[in-house]
DNA sequence: AGCGTGACACGAC
DNA sequence: GGTCGTGCCACGC
């Protein structure tokens, strides 16, 4: 299985209403430090895919794309769908961010509470 | 095969 | 508390 696989199983498996980090879902899917790569590959996802990339955001429960981007306003709306209240770009990592309990990857799930 | 790149994270100001 | 600058990794050209 490639990584890009590996993130794709991991960010697949976040629950609606929830978000993940970049950073997290790059450890989840065994690539400790490669957040940068999570979203390199989430925009090389096309359009139609069923993965829920709009569950991913940055460390400080920002939308990482440009404001002014479809995808932007996409990714926002389908999280306002599934509950997830964004305020100003930004929302409350520490009430909605995922606490991985059953991962497809226990092998590495580190996360403190 | 090598180099630049990016939807980031983290430590400092 | 927010913003700025640097480091990291694997991917794609």
């Amino acid at each position: 299985m490639s990584n890009r696989n590996a993130i794709f199983a991991v960010v697949n498996a976040i629950p609606p209403g929830q978000v993940a980090t970049y950073g997290q879902v790059a450890r989840l899917a065994g690539l400790p430090g490669a957040a940068r790569l999570v979203g390199n590959i989430l925009h090389t996802v096309p359009e139609d895919t069923r993965l829920p990339w709009h569950r991913v955001v940055n460390a400080q429960g920002r939308i990482s794309l440009p404001a002014d981007s479809a995808s932007y306003s996409e990714q926002i709306a389908r999280l306002c769908a599934e509950g997830v209240i964004i305020e100003k770009g930004r929302l409350s990592l520490t009430q909605y961010q995922w606490r991985p309990t059953e991962s497809p990857n226990p092998h590495s799930n580190r996360m403190p509470a």
